[in-house]
Order: structure tokens, then C-alpha cells, then sequence
DNA sequence: TCTGGGGTCCTAGGACCC
DNA sequence: TCTGGGGTCCTAGGACCC
């Protein structure tokens, strides 16, 4: 049989921020999404209080200054590195590894068991974590991944657990199954939830008795496979190997609404930038390239405008210039005036691996000069942390980027940022 | 005033073919 | 009155996840 551990990071951002400011280690900490909007990520103080995930940061003005919430931008760079040195250790543990997430990983405990007992296994685990980088974790143990989610809700939820349960046990696996609400099972979100339970299908282990052939005709293969997983039948298998991407989309809401086609084209070209960095970060020419915009979607008063375009590249390509080009024109022909901006992006699709596509006839080779060589220098440069080489259409100092007021320093990635003992 | 970003998978339905 | 059958490919959109 097959044995699963889920390791899930508990409130990941705020304790990556909470790690370098011991003197906040009790205090109610929130990370702010991007452009300091709305909440991501909160300290076990935080949920205390019931302040919701999701909400709007200008809503909680009262509780913030009331209960001396400290806030923080994120700092994915912060959040980032601190991810991977949880994961190494993972990796150390298990022999095959599934990054799930950036604070979530599934390890495959397969045989484990006749060396340690899975429970004594699990605790070694979040120990050796906590002792090496301060991050604390909950470990779920169970014969299939929907079983090892809910095993480590039940971790999280019931500190008598020691923060891991081990889930193997088909009488326990019911017992848990009756107390959990069934959109908490995962995989099942808020419109599945509301359809099952017109149904009378309230808790998990309601789903779980459930007829797996009249789910799926009723809801979906997806569903079905979620019923057969909370029976201990495992259909889900751990994914190791990273697959490569199908699309990359680089998007942002602005700092500030945006009128100026000048500034809206800028931020067009930036995000294409970024966009073909991460492309040629997998390895991939793109064929097929995106280009949207759009006006508050939560505005009442004002006029509304959204519109995207894409075009199929005659040739694939990875070069930011032959990229910048096309999303120039794609940006010009849905660009309307009079409207207040608050959201573009860019999106690539349609993937080839180099030297693997059909070249198009008429254009014996699509390619730029030197493009090869100009790319990788550009890009090393922009890792190095030395600075930064961009492209003139990105405009020098931008007044349109995120809104970023209380972000932490990058203590563990940038010399100047070490955190000092004194 | 102020509401994230980046992904995946599946299905239904239309276009088109013989 | 009555208007085929069976397939493929593509796209848009819905649902979910963190």
C-alpha cells in the first residue's frame, strides 16, 4: 500500500517575516498581497482576532491600529529562499518528493514503515525542520493524498496532534471523515460544496458513501476520483518530476489607475520582459503570445472596458525583442482611451523545446542575430544582483509599479540585507 | 481612494472532415 | 411529416488549487 506525508508550512509568509523579527514573535503579523491590497498570509494571532484571508486591507484600518497588527508587502524573494531550504531537508527524508506549492510539499513514505513507525517518522520530520530553519510545520500521514490533506488539516486543527497525525487506520480515516465539513476536502471548493449539499451530502465522509459512478455523472471525473481517494483508494500519484509548463502569464494591478497610453505601454513591455525571462527559465521557445487589459472589475461608477488579443508567431521564439515586438502591436490594436486602467498582462502559450519545430517555409530562419548569446548575458546580469540591463519601452523610472510600503529586507538573499547580531 | 497572481485540469460545443 | 453518422481538433469557460 501506499503511504503519503503531507509537510504544510504553517502561516509560511508571516513566519518567514516573523524569523528575522524576534522581537514580533507574539505579535499579530499580516503579509499583504501585492500592491499592499489585501491579505495573504496570517500569524496564529491574526486568526485569533477573525480576521478573514482574502480581505481588503483599508477594511481592517480599525483593527490594525486597535490590535497593533504589523503589516508587511511581500517579499517573495524572503519567501522564496526560505521555501527551498524547507524543501531540501524534505528531500533528504523521502526518496521521491512533490513540491506541491511554495509552503507545501507530498512525500512518498512508501516502505517507510517497516523501518519507524509513521507517527515517531512524521515527528523526526518537523523536528529536524523546525531545528534548521525555524519554520514550523504539520504532517499528515494517509494511503492516498486526499486522506494525507486531511490528516494534516486534522494536524493543524487539534493541537492535542503535536502538529502530526498519522491517518493509516480505516476506523480513524472515518472518524475524522464525519467531523469535516465537505468543502474542506480537497478539491471540493465553494460551488461544489453548495451543489453537494442541496444534495444532503454535508461531511466528508457523507461524500465518501457517496455512489462514485453517480458522482461522476452528476459532477465530474474529478469529483469521482476525490470519492474513491477518501476510501483509501489511491488515484492520485505523486508528481516528482516538475512538468514543464503549458503557459506563462505575467500580470499585475497597477499602484494607481492608468489613462496615459505611454505608461500603459510600459508596463505592457515590462511584463513581456519578465514573461520571456521565465520562458527561457524552462527552456522553451513560445509560439503563441497574449496581450490583456482591463478596468476595475469592483468600480461602480465608471466605465468598464476589457479586451485581449493573441497571435500565433510564425516561428517560435524566446527573444525578448522579437516578444516586445508583437505585444507592442497586440497592445495598439486593443488599446482604447478614456478609460481607467488597473490591470494588464501578458501571456505566453504554446511551447516547443529548441530545435524540435517545423520552421515556417517562407521564413528560412525567423531568428534574430546573436539572439542567443544576447539573451543569456542579459539574463545572467539580472541575476547577479549587480543590476539591472532592460529594454528602453519599459520607460526609466516607472510610476505605474506596485505599491510595496512595508516590505522587509531581503535578509537572506542580498549581503547588505544579512540581519545583524549585535 | 483602496479588492493578488499564477497556475492546472476538464468539458461542452462549434468547425470541419469524409 | 422526414434532413446521417462518426470522427478530430480547437477554444472558451468553469472549477479548482495555493
Amino acid at each position: 500500500m501506499s503511504v503519503f506525508a503531507l509537510v504544510d508550512c504553517n502561516n509560511f509568509y508571516a513566519s518567514c517575516e516573523k524569523l528575522f523579527r524576534p522581537d514580533l514573535a507574539h505579535a499579530p503579523v499580516v503579509v499583504l498581497s501585492n500592491n499592499d491590497g489585501c491579505v495573504v498570509a496570517r500569524s496564529r494571532e491574526v486568526k485569533a482576532l477573525g480576521i478573514k484571508m482574502g480581505v481588503p486591507v483599508f477594511q481592517l484600518k480599525d483593527e490594525i491600529v486597535k490590535h497593533g497588527i504589523v503589516c508587511f508587502s511581500s517579499n517573495y524573494a524572503l519567501y522564496a529562499d526560505m521555501s527551498s531550504r524547507v524543501m531540501n531537508i524534505l528531500e533528504e527524508e523521502a526518496p521521491r518528493l512533490e513540491v506541491y506549492s511554495i509552503d507545501e510539499a507530498f512525500m512518498d513514505l512508501t516502505g517507510v514503515d517497516h523501518v519507524t513507525d509513521l507517527l515517531t517518522f512524521g515527528k523526526q520530520v518537523k523536528a529536524k525542520v523546525d531545528k534548521w530553519t525555524g519554520i514550523t510545520v504539520g504532517v499528515g500521514i494517509a494511503p492516498t493524498k486526499t486522506l494525507a490533506k486531511l490528516a494534516n488539516h486534522a494536524a493543524k486543527k487539534y493541537p492535542a496532534t503535536g502538529s502530526v497525525v498519522d491517518l493509516m487506520d480505516p476506523n480513524r480515516q472515518r472518524r475524522l471523515l464525519a467531523l469535516v465539513e465537505v468543502g474542506d476536502v480537497w478539491g471540493v471548493g465553494r460551488r461544489i460544496s453548495e451543489k453537494l449539499r442541496s444534495r444532503g451530502i454535508n461531511t466528508a465522509l457523507d461524500l465518501a458513501n457517496a455512489n462514485p459512478k453517480a458522482i461522476r455523472s452528476e459532477f465530474s471525473v474529478v469529483l469521482e476520483r476525490t470519492v474513491q481517494e477518501l476510501n483509501g483508494v489511491s488515484c492520485l500519484d505523486l508528481g516528482c518530476v516538475r512538468p514543464t509548463k503549458q503557459q506563462i502569464i505575467c500580470s499585475r494591478s497597477f499602484g494607481h489607475r492608468i489613462t496615459e497610453k505611454q505608461e500603459l505601454r510600459e508596463a505592457i513591455a515590462k511584463y513581456t520582459t519578465r514573461a520571456a525571462e521565465k520562458l527561457r527559465g524552462e527552456k522553451r521557445l513560445c509560439r503563441v503570445v497574449n496581450v490583456f487589459i482591463r478596468t476595475s472589475p469592483h468600480a461602480k461608477d465608471e466605465p468598464h472596458y476589457a479586451n485581449s488579443l493573441s497571435v500565433e508567431l510564425p516561428n517560435p521564439t524566446d527573444d525578448t525583442r522579437d516578444l516586445l515586438e508583437v505585444t507592442e502591436v497586440l497592445f495598439r490594436r486593443i488599446w482604447r482611451a478614456g478609460f481607467r486602467y488597473m490591470k494588464a498582462g501578458v501571456m505566453l502559450a504554446d511551447f516547443y523545446e529548441h530545435g524540435t519545430y517545423q520552421q515556417d517555409l517562407f521564413r528560412a530562419d525567423g531568428m534574430k542575430a546573436n539572439s542567443k548569446v544576447l539573451m543569456s548575458v542579459v539574463d545572467q546580469i539580472n541575476h547577479s544582483g549587480l543590476g539591472n540591463v532592460f529594454f528602453a519601452s519599459q520607460g526609466v523610472s516607472p510610476q505605474w509599479s506596485m505599491k510595496r510600503e512595508h516590505l522587509s529586507p531581503a535578509y537572506t538573499t542580498r549581503w547588505e540585507d544579512l540581519p545583524v547580531v549585535k
